[in-house]
Parts: structure tokens; sequence; C-alpha cells
DNA sequence: CTTGACTCTGGACCGCACTCCAGGGTTTAG
DNA sequence: CTAAACCCTGGAGTGCGGTCCAGAGTCAAG
């Protein structure tokens, strides 16, 4: 049984952070002290251990709210945690393309915009990025 | 000359979103009516799609605006507009390798989690999860 | 017995990029 | 002339994941 201050230093957060993620329902104290101090055990520990991890593999702490109740469920089997994980992952893989456009568009921008003493006024980057690039263009006054 | 509602339709945003832009310094009216309608021309039209293109691109709405600066500054030239891009495109990269290592590290734990009738407590993902994975284990009591 | 380091609660604040609202004025179509 | 559809301002609210603070209590070392 460890005070907030030793459980939160060993994890590698604040006390803050413990306390913020006991109000939003992820992490209670397993015991207080007579001065309403709280105490966390092993088990407490694992469980903040769990939440950091799932954040590290890209899970909102909605989403970690949502794994530990699946968790602490007697219906739930391990395809279920299983099932969250694939979408986690498509999620992830989802968000890992969009920037990746993002990056090679850049990337084409930046072999475009080559000669380094070009002014301002011909910068094929801010150019590009003015003409909307490969956007179809019409006037104001459409629709 | 179009009024606020036109222009922000045109580029497929909301007039709230093009005033908070202009709070933010992004994007002022070309002019305004007597009854102090916002005026854009076609200038403002194009920035305010530069600033869309940019946010695609991965820019902040601060860093737009030093875009924008950097566009309307004498001294810069090219050569800074695409430093700024490089500078982002490594920014992008970086988030792009965290997020293919948790996709990853996601990947692992579902590929190890493959008999899906297996019972919660021996669900491999949660136990991952709770044993910090590769990370060292110590006691409370460190530190 | 004091001092300093910790803990408690409740609530305010941060950055980001909006979004929505109230309570007005304006413009335009019928 | 009226009603709808727009515009204005200022400010509040949203969601996320915290961070910081005041004011009070508690605990351990010297």
């Amino acid at each position: 049984m460890v005070v907030i201050g030793k459980l939160a230093q060993h994890v590698g957060v604040t006390p803050d952070t413990v306390r913020y993620y006991e109000k939003a329902g992820l992490l209670a104290p397993s015991g207080k002290t007579e001065a309403g101090y709280r105490l966390y055990n092993t088990d407490a520990v694992r469980r903040l251990q769990f939440i950091r991890q799932a954040q590290q593999c890209g899970f909102s702490l909605h989403e970690i709210g949502e794994l530990l109740t699946l968790k602490n469920s007697d219906e739930a089997c391990c395809k279920d945690v299983r099932n969250v994980a694939i979408d986690k992952k498509l999620q992830l893989e989802h968000k890992i393309r969009a920037l990746q456009q993002m990056s090679s568009a850049l990337g084409e921008l930046i072999t475009t915009c080559n000669d380094e003493t070009r002014s301002l006024d011909a910068c094929p980057i801010l150019a590009a990025l003015e003409n909307s690039m490969a956007r179809n263009e019409k006037g104001p006054e459409d629709a």
C-alpha cells in the first residue's frame, strides 16, 4: 500500500494526473487512511500502468475506460478485447495514411521548390497552397 | 466582393470559422459595408483556401500565421518557406513513426491473442497491457 | 515541538479549433 | 410592408488530457 505520490512517481505521472484518472472513473484507490489519504496496492499500480500503456497504444481515456469495463465484466471474453484492439489498429492505420498523404504533399512541394534564391512571389509552395493544389477552382459567385 | 456567408460556403467552412480566423489574425476582410458587413475579394478567397490547404498539410493555425507573415514579408525568400515545409514534414514523419509503433504494438497483441474463446483472465492483450509490455518492472518502493 | 514535505478538496485554467448563442441590425423577395 | 434570411458583436461552451492553485489538514524527521 503506497500513498498517491509514490504511486505517481513510480509510474511517472503526477498525483494530479492520478486524481484526474480517478475522477474519470479509471482508477479508484484500494483504500484510504483515517486522514483520507488514498492508498494503492499493487493491483492499482498495475491498473495505472495499464492505463499508461494503453495510452501509448493510442487509446483515449474513454476507450481505456471501456477496456477496463470489459476487463471487469463476466460476460466479455478475450475476443471482445481483441476486437477493440483491431478496431483501434484500423483507426491508427487510417490516421497514418492521412499523415502520410500530408507528408508526401509537402514532399512534392519541397522538391518543386528547389531554387533557394527565388523570390517569394515565385515560391511554388505558397503558390500551390494558394491554388488549392489539385482542387477544382470555381468563382465565389457559385452556388 | 462577397459577404461572409458566400465566402464561407465557397470554401466549405462556416461564417463562424471565418470570423475565428480573423480573430486569430489570419484573414482580414478586404472591406466593410456601411452597415459593417465584412466584404471579401478574390485575394481573401485565395487566402482562406491557403489556410485550409495548409491545415490539410498538417499546419496548425499558429504555424499558418507564421507562413502568412513570411508570405507578406519583404525580407523572407522562398528558401524560408521551404525550410518551414521541411520542418513540418519532419514533424509529420516523427508522428507517423510514433503511430506506426503503436499500430505494430497492437498488431503483436492481436496476433498473440488468436484463441477467441479464451477467458478474460487469460487474455494476452490485457495481460500485456498490465505488465507494461517491454518495460522494466520495479516495486513501488523504489526511488 | 516545529518545520517541511506531503496529502486533501474544489475549482479555475491551458491550448486547440472551433461552435453556438443571445440580442440586436440589415437586406431582400414577395 | 413584412417576414425570412442574412449579418453584427461579445461571450460562453465543447472535448481532450491534463495542470495549477488556495487553503487546510497530516505525517515524519530532527
